[in-house]
DNA sequence: GATGAATGAGGGTTCATTCAT
DNA sequence: AATGAATGAACCCTCATTCAT
């Protein structure tokens, strides 16, 4: 027997005018960002000033927000991601620079946002198995045109340069997501820190 | 008064049989690699093939219970790491190649041990709060060690040998865990690929 | 940290229709008359046709529920008791004879909380502590306002009048409570026996 | 379908050596002084020395045992009583005051059972409903007996000496359950004081 | 559309009782 | 006779979900 899925009406919510739109937004984001159990479905509506009934007309179950949730925010920063993409940088390092950078912009603007988007990884199978399968697809397309973008030139010829840049995404995210995030400064140096080792030891040396 | 922390007999659990004692282990571990929150008491006893009194009887309550396993794997494979530290070996590298091999055991043998393992950092925000806090010292006192007996004038001189050793330690980690196992050949080669470029990259060019 | 008391709506409890209410009630105190530990809250639920969580949606655990109770009786009692002092009679056998009348009162429209409340002293040990203490302050104040009404000049003066007091109440609380009360008729006259030997043994001789 | 009543073996535990019944007698009696439900087997069994298995080949059920308690204490104490009715002593507060003396007995040598012996009433029902009658039938012939033996013509003629009588009862009942038993000349004096009053408002004058 | 009172399955925990040894 | 490991029904409580208004 299947697990029925209830009827539900996103496309309604994203007709909300915005402010009740994204009080909804920060409130859900804000209860999910230590995970999928730990958030209450009370605590969201109790926050989003929105009555039980009409967070689940919306979004139908718990399981359907937070699947809404992680989509949202995952296209609200592929979004920014690309329009930086789109100006065409082929240094990788730069464009992880670049990235860091980004999300200090969503930090921000969207607290919660960027609090849950870090936690969906930190709890990651706290939620429903399928979300993360599914989130790992789009992701990883992403990645990959992240990657077809730059320039495997400027990597040493001795070493394998897909390895290489595997390498610096794992850094990346590990220092994003473990990293404490209340000095960003402190956070930037750090950041720069490992660019220069890659840089130093990745890429060829540059000759003047 | 601080919180009552009820009759707990994890003495005699250990003095039980290997094989009921490993079947419970197993249950328990397996139900909570999601995590503290999403593991059902109900679902450890049955997969076990206990009844629940007995649980409560070993380990007093499912907080204390998963106190115990986190101890329990943490010291299983601490024993195995000393082992090799033992045996003296300072360059990190090969010391990575070693553990990525007794990981490799483990997972054949008790893979829901592993799995478990994984999970203790992956989840740590939902599990009770003292837990975590108490294990990451301890864990950080062995990896202190781990690092202490490696020998730092192998790395380049232009670099921070630190932040060095902290790429190569994320990239292992993201190696094992993210790796499709079935293929063990594969996986070691891998894995080789990635030293290889570590060291062609961070060592010092040796001189002959 | 104190013990965290969880979410209680008691406001939302007292607004409900009187029938659904005294349904409550009357299954709460029911149940309850037999003392704290005894008392389940499945049963009581069952029993006003209710369920578990709106049961905990009002009162937030059994412990605050019984505290609910205890209070709401002796209000609900203590209320009737003043009415009556307020009419300010200072003959102390007349004043247990109406408190025996009220008794009757009680026993007949709401059996259960007569019970109830008979309960709260004998099954006292075995509720939450604070309880107890709490309301017998409260009891001991009503009951010294009481007899501070009282005239003791109509005692002999060759007894101790506050024992003598003791020994009324003691001998007015087991007739109430051990009589059989089907024959009201009965159950006066008996009562007005006692009140006649009071009043000849420790009042003053009358003179004419 | 009515409750199955197990297997027990009382007389077997008669026939034990008296230190070892006693040992259980006390241990059981000890857990027991706070009523019937707070009572837990496991520190009876653990008090007294003995297996789980034992208590229950002994005694069957948790609430056969506790009926055996109530029984074996109410004869103990019973048998007090007549060794001292059969004195002949005709005066029924002078028969009071011995019964006094008698508890002073009994909680010198065996606190336990004393305290036990209280609760029986103090936390009345909390034990099995069906103890409750069945004693209260044994100890009301008991009491018959205890009042057919005293001598009614000491009571002023215009009142009703069973009535008079009854008050007495319930007022030293009050008096030994509720008192504080801490100071025991203290409770001595309280009760002479109430005695005196029973004595003057009650008895004939004295003529000299 | 919008509400929030009401539901009940499921969770962690306890403990009287049993039974193989 | 004696043990104590093992059981499981029953307990208090939570919370995602529903539905009458």
């Amino acid at each position: 027997m299947e697990k029925q899925v209830k009827q539900a009406d996103v496309e309604k919510f994203m007709r909300l005018e915005q402010r009740k739109r994204n009080r909804i937004l920060n409130a859900a984001m804000k209860e999910f960002r230590y995970g999928y159990k730990k958030a209450s479905t009370d605590a969201i509506v109790k926050d989003a000033g929105i009555s039980k009934g009409l967070l689940y007309h919306y979004f139908g179950s718990k399981e359907q927000l937070y699947a809404f949730l992680v989509r949202y925010v995952n296209d609200f920063i592929t979004c920014g991601y690309f329009d930086m993409l789109n100006e065409g940088n082929a240094d990788i390092l730069e464009m992880f620079w670049q990235t860091a950078l980004l999300k200090k912009d969503l930090i921000d603007q969207h607290p919660h946002w960027y609090d849950f988007s870090n936690g969906i990884y930190v709890h990651s199978s706290d939620a429903p198995a399928v979300q993360a399968t599914l989130l790992a697809q789009e992701q990883q397309a992403a990645y990959d045109e992240f990657c077809a973008r730059c320039d495997l030139s400027l990597f040493r010829d001795d070493i394998d340069a897909e390895k290489a840049i595997s390498i610096i995404g794992v850094t990346m995210d590990d220092l994003i997501n473990s990293e404490c995030h209340d000095d960003y400064e402190q956070f930037l140096n750090t950041l720069r820190g490992y660019l220069d080792i890659f840089r130093t030891c990745f890429y060829k040396e540059v000759k003047d």
